[in-house]
Formats: structure tokens, sequence, C-alpha cells
RNA sequence: GGCGGCGUAGCUCAGUUGGUCAGAGCAUGCGGCUCAUAUCCGCAGAGUCCGGAGUUCGAGUCUCCGCGCCGCCA
């Protein structure tokens, strides 16, 4: 069976830099496309993230930097790409062009496509235009309801009297198809995971939906894209934004066979903010629009930093490139990946980080490796002496040697499926502590003093090098630089990387010296 | 106002359909090993599982009420 999954980050709105919860997402998103892609095969999987650089919000931060909107988004948009590529996510870093995608809402590809699709839509009759009536704040550019307002008709933003305009604007359809989404949902009933999100989301789709306003006068907003059937109109931001999903891939492959092979199996990553859009707009914008829906919506939680909420008018925001460079990519992407249970709020700060670091990265995935190259170069030449073999479990007391043979499936099927990726390196933290047990009960530097029992020294040496070996190719999707590295200390190419235990390292391999991969952090000097 | 989530060892959390469920990791203490990044292995302590009532032979696990956080909708 060949599969294929197109998975996607939020397209992200670039009025400032990334933190660390943008940069979760990203890494979520990365993570399920490299175990996609080990799983299916590479090119199986499209991944695609990028920037969304249209409506207000960004014309006004350009304006207050004194740029021209799309200097200003040419920027900030690669502020975003190379904050995620130095985290090796690959659509940032745009490894493989065929299947990785990085997108930019003001790119000519996706302005294109979106007025495509609004004609599309507009030609089969789902929008539609009227004069509109409304609470208008001035200086926040928006319509209110007058629940939004504050008692007195005030402005909840700026505490300040709006006014009643009324302007004619095009809307979509979107109730019509309210129905049709509420009946998917609850046949699909992992459609939005984890599950707390499809309650909300069936809460939200209970009631009547007012049609979607999907235009700005130019007059008031000229920073977006023109729509194709009103030239004095642009769309509004969101619907020119969900389209960033589709509109590349799309128009390289023709929208026909997109629409076929690749979209149903969309698996979106998003943050618990937007899943109203996500859940109520977007899906009858697709369906007015005449393509499939999505196949899952996952829905992350809040990044909190120093157990407080990151915003940035607070200031409590953590830079994740900073992370990334006092620490490395594979620390960063480590520390979320194990400590966050995906869908729930999770909190980041560097205390934790260090903790995590010293206790799982130096002392027991970098020591276990240290100690068994050193043992290799000690006692057996720096070879694989012999065949590794499988250690059967009860052979030494406590040693649960088939935590490390089953790799890497289980930490496959975790992220796979469900989604768990604090679980499945819960998995490989079980074959790293079998590989420390069996040293400790075999004692192979005991064994190595008795030139007799050399060759069972050489036994257990070369089942610790396989074992090193199906614990990086596991780790891989979490921590590729590592995984490369482990590789490298093993000398061993990618031809052999991914064999099953005991496939892999032969008889008379070489392998390489020691080197420390995390040094123990000794001490936080905190301020 | 309606709906939903959460509240379990010092910290972070697991606990499937009610019956070794009172657990894991970190932190702490003690013991062991020495190949290793003073790392690794073993052992230990503590918790009225938010409170109260109920269903049951038996409830963190189900029901109701209350308290405290949080979210969504209105």
């Amino acid at each position: 069976m060949t599969e294929r999954v197109h998975i996607t980050t939020a397209i992200f709105y670039c009025n400032g830099a990334p933190h660390v919860g943008s940069a979760y997402e990203a890494l979520a998103a990365d993570t399920f496309a490299r175990v996609l892609r080990r799983k299916l095969g590479h090119n199986q999987v499209t991944f695609l993230s990028g920037t969304d650089e249209h409506g207000d919000k960004i014309r006004r931060a350009a304006v207050a930097q004194g740029l021209a909107p799309k200097v200003y988004t040419d920027r900030m948009s690669e502020i975003f790409r190379q904050a995620f590529a130095g985290l090796n996510v690959t659509a940032a870093a745009r490894e493989t062009p065929a299947v990785d995608f990085w997108v930019r809402t003001t790119d000519e590809v996706h302005e294109k496509f979106v007025q495509q699709m609004l004609l599309r839509t507009y030609q089969r009759g789902d929008i539609y235009f009227r004069d509109y009536e409304g609470l208008y704040c001035v200086d926040c550019e928006r319509f209110y309801t007058e629940k939004e307002l504050l008692p007195g008709n005030l402005c909840p933003s700026h505490n300040k009297a709006v006014e009643l305009i009324s302007e004619g604007n095009y809307f979509l359809k979107i109730e019509k198809y309210r129905g049709q989404v509420l009946a998917h949902l609850k046949s699909n009933p992992d459609f939005i995971r984890p599950e707390r999100y499809r309650n909300e989301a069936l809460n939200m789709l209970a009631e009547p939906l007012s049609d979607l306003c999907i235009s700005r006068p130019k007059a008031r907003l000229d920073w977006g894209i023109e729509l194709p059937f009103d030239t004095n109109y642009v769309t509004y931001v969101w619907y020119d934004a969900f389209w960033a999903y589709v509109s590349e891939p799309a128009t390289r492959m023709g929208l026909e066979t997109f629409a076929r092979e690749i979209w149903p199996y969309t698996e979106h990553f998003i943050g618990k903010d937007i899943l109203k859009t996500h859940a109520v707009y977007w899906p009858p914008i697709l369906l007015a629009a005449g393509l499939p829906l999505f196949r899952h919506l996952n829905v992350h939680g809040w990044l909190n930093f120093g157990g407080a909420r990151m915003s940035k008018s607070s200031g409590n925001v953590a830079d994740p490139v900073s992370y990334e460079r006092t620490f490395g990519s594979d620390v960063l992407r480590y520390f979320v990946m194990r400590e966050i249970v995906y869908g729930l709020d999770g909190d980041f700060s560097e205390e934790r980080l260090i903790e995590r670091y010293n206790a799982d990265l130096a002392n027991d995935l970098g020591n276990l490796i240290s100690r068994v190259l050193s043992m290799a170069a000690r006692y057996c030449d720096g070879q694989v002496k012999t065949a590794p073999q499988r250690v059967l479990d009860g052979a030494y007391e406590g040693v649960n040697w088939s935590a490390i043979e089953r790799l890497p499936t289980p930490v496959i099927d975790r992220v796979a499926e469900d989604l768990d990726f604090k679980r499945a390196l819960d998995d490989v933290w079980a074959a790293l502590d079998a590989g420390n047990k069996y040293i400790a009960t075999s004692a192979p530097f005991n064994l190595a003093k008795d030139p007799a029992r050399l060759d069972e020294v050489a036994q257990i040496i070369a089942n610790l090098l396989e074992a090193l070996r199906v614990i990086a190719d596991a780790l891989q999707p979490f921590m590729p630089v590592t995984a490369r590295k482990i590789f490298e200390l093993l000398n061993i190419d990618q031809s052999r990387a991914h064999a099953p235990y005991g496939d892999g390292l032969k008889p008379g391999h070489k392998v390489r010296p020691p080197v420390a991969l995390f040094p123990r952090i000794e001490k936080t000097s905190k301020p």
C-alpha cells in the first residue's frame, strides 16, 4: 500500500519574531514528518510551512518601521524561515524542494491560486454581495458584535466608542455547509484530535453560523489579494491564509491531481487558539470551492514559559533561536517532544531544560555511547568482532533487551498513530536503560581481565554497538543531528542505518573512538 | 448563563472498560561497580489519589453536591 501524507504547520502571521510556542508547533510537525518519511518513504510525505503576510496588522507593523509591507514581510518571513531551518525543520530548510514547501502568502503562485479559488467559489454560487452594517472601531480597523463590546458600546481594546458604519462586502455561505461538516465530524471521531478539541468544535457547530465576510474594500485596506470579480476589494486575511496549505503543491502538480491524491491525506498541526477558524471556517471554505476535507486537525496546547503565559506585551517570551545557539537544535527538539504531552499545555523553562539535558542526554544517552565506544576501543580494537546477537530477556537480571530489538517500530507507531511523542521517547529511553543495565550485569570490563573470556566480551560489545545503531535510528526523527553523529561514530552509512536489529553491523566493521556528545552542564549561573 | 477539562508522592506527571492502582521519572538518602561525561546499577522514604455524600462485595477509576484552577461557547 502506498500511502501519502501532506503535513502542514499553521502559516505563521509574521508581525513579530517567532517564539518557542511557534517553534514547538514546527518541531512537532517536523518530527511527525520525519517519522512518516521513515515509515512510508521520503517522497511520500509532503511537508509545508510558511508565513501569512497580508492584513492590516502587518501593514501597520511595516508602516511603524517606515517600510513598504512587502519589504517588511520579506524580512520577517526570512526570520521565521531561518529560525525554523536552524531547528532542522525540513519544510523551512527546504531540504528536498519536491516535497518540502515554504509558502508565503505574498508569493505570486499563492496569490493567483487564491484568486482561482475565489472565482471558482463565486461561480459555484457560494459568494454573494450585500450591504453590511456594523459597529466599527477605527483604531482596531475591525467590526465588533454588540456582545464583544464593553457596556456603552466601547471597544474592548481601546475603551473607546465605536461607530455604526455601513459598507458593501462579499460573504461566503458557510451556514450552508454546517450540517455537512458536523456530519463529517460525527462519522470521523478522530477528525479533530485530541478528543477534547473535537468536543469544543462540535459545540461551535451546534448553533447556526453567520456567513463569513471575506472581503475588505480597498479604500480601507489594500494590503491583500484583489478579488477577481471586483477590483475594488481585497480578500480578508483568513480566506487568503488558509489556501497557503494548498496553493503551491496544487499549482505544481495540478489541482485535480493534488485534490485527489494528496489533499485528503492532510495532517494539519495547529495551536488551540486557531481551533475555531480551522474547525468552523476552513471546512466550508473547502467545500464551497469543491474540494474534499483534510484528514486530521491535530491541535496542541499553549507553551508557557517559566510557569507563566508567554506574551509579547509582558515580555515573557522565550526566543527559540537563542536556545538553539546555546544548547543546539537537538536539545530544544528533544526537550519539547519529551516534556510536553501533545494536546496539553506545557511549560518551558531553562532550568527544566538543563535538568533533562543532564539526566537524559548527558547521563543516559551520551554516557552510554561513550562507555560502549570506549570498551570497543579498549577490548576489541575498535571492531565488531562477531555478529551481534539477541540477548534473551531474563538472561541477565533485569535486562529488557527486547526494548532494543523492537526499535524503531514502537516509536514510529506511537507518533504516526497517536501523536504520542513523549511515549515514543520513553520507548527509546527504555532501550537506553536496557543497554546500561546489560553492561552492569554482564560486566565486560571484568570479563576482559580473563584472556579466556575475551570472546564473551567481543560478543557483548558487538551487541551493544548494534544497540546503539538501532537507538540512533529510532532517535533520528527527534534528534536528526545527534543520530547522524552516532552513525558517524559507528562508521556506518545510511544504507545500513535503518536495518532491523541484527542486520546492521557486520563482523570486521571498525567503529570510532568515543566523543562526549552531551557534556554535562555543571551549574546554572542564573542572575 | 451553557458546555467541557483539570485537581494523584517535594517537582512533572502515568493510571485503559471499577477488583495487586497506590505508580514512573526527576530530586533526596544509603549501598555497589569502575568501561564511561563524578557517569552507571541496586535499595529506600514519603501521598487522607481536592473535600463530602452515594452506588457496589470492592472506586483515583462510576453518580450527585461543594471548593479551586483553566478553556470554549453565549
